[in-house]
DNA sequence: TCAGCCCTAATACTTTCGTATAGTCCCGTG
DNA sequence: CACGGGACTATACGAAAGTATTAGGGCTGA
């Protein structure tokens, strides 16, 4: 009997560990070695278990499930990483596959889809679910934000006003101007709300509770 | 032996269906009898099968699980409903509450708290986690939109100008700014883009993709 | 019936936003 | 070394946004 591929679960959510574990078990050539419920936890456990397939939540307690993942294939380059989302905003598919992970599927993907992908992602191919695919073609088309745009654009969410952004970054807020109005060409935006929603939207800017 | 607690699972996601009927079935006095994917199909498949709890997620594919709760305590009354959420925004809170609700859970819930919410909305009370009733508490404390500061508001999130909501709406736009300054109060906002930022965190607006 | 709230509107004024143009400094790539 | 790009600053101007005040009409509940 062949090994069969053994997933490494890294999810704070209890419902959907369960159910990812029952998931896999239930499968024939694939098997839940693991669970983590942190980015910490998880290369911990990577560490431990070495497993095939690492399923990674976005959003953990801890950290990101982006930078869990860099900071997993910086000691294991040949990790392989499957990034699990509510999300499905561009930026957030972008930057997870730019963090080398193999692909991106949301967490209200079918089974068969699934089992497909983690199957896939073992024989070392990149699948992206055909909607995902179509996102990450919207976001390749458009220039990249700069960091300082990207630390700007977050004040604005924020509420902040020019001057208070000035302040913030402590620059001219004629500077700021300047910022914004990079930002809003880019992000095709008419103005500083409109841009808001839209870095919400995609992903560009996370909302904490 | 005593007949056991009978639970309809309202959700589109497979993954968090089967950890909840697993989680669920693993007890001696629950069990879970049908699943729906849709509002619909929830009213459909509790005529049927007339359980004693619904776990209604918030986001469905036809409808909304506040929507959907109201119209299924239209025909049944009594119907103990659970509203499931990844959002944890006051708004919803307070409307899911509003629509006759028994209780409102964030999806990271332990399982002994699903576990305990669930066996004491059947008993008739209304039991709420410690964080959400805390956001609870804050929604109350706040005065009400109307319903046109709520179009005006989606309007304004979308990114639109006062004169574009005014031409929407058939208003002029003196009227509009009204409406905006009153929102602004309401929210406790500086101005559109931090009032546009509030309603998506608290849920008064939702994005779309 | 009257008070109170909501929606509507007009006038007037201040502040902020967004764009345009022009120029300096620094850094990394070719 | 030159070139391009990013960050920064300055001046100036028109377009929105936001505040304040006043006021009429409609609906509701005491």
């Amino acid at each position: 009997m062949k090994k069969k591929i053994q997933v490494l679960i890294v999810d704070d959510h209890y419902l959907l560990r369960i159910g990812l574990a029952n998931s896999l078990n239930v499968e024939s050539d694939i098997a839940c070695v693991a669970e983590a419920r942190t980015g910490a936890e998880a290369i911990e456990l990577y560490r431990k278990h070495m497993p095939d397939i690492v399923l990674m939540d976005l959003r953990l307690p801890d950290m990101n499930g982006i930078d869990a993942t860099v900071k997993l294939r910086s000691e294991f380059p040949n990790a392989a990483v499957i990034i699990l989302s509510t999300f499905d905003g561009e930026e957030d598919i972008f930057r997870s596959l730019q963090a080398g992970a193999r692909s991106y599927v949301p967490k209200d993907i079918s089974r068969d889809e699934l089992l497909k992908i983690i199957r896939h992602a073992h024989d070392g191919k990149h699948t992206l679910p055909a909607l995902i695919a179509g996102r990450l073609a919207q976001r390749m088309q458009r220039r990249e934000l700069t960091e300082r745009e990207h630390e700007v654009l977050r004040l604005v969410v924020e509420g902040q006003t020019n001057k208070q952004i000035a302040a913030s970054l402590q620059i001219a807020e004629v500077t700021v101007k300047l910022h914004v109005s990079s930002i809003l060409t880019k992000l095709g935006a008419r103005d500083r709300t409109q841009a808001s929603t839209m870095a919400i939207q995609r992903g560009i800017v996370h909302l904490m509770n």
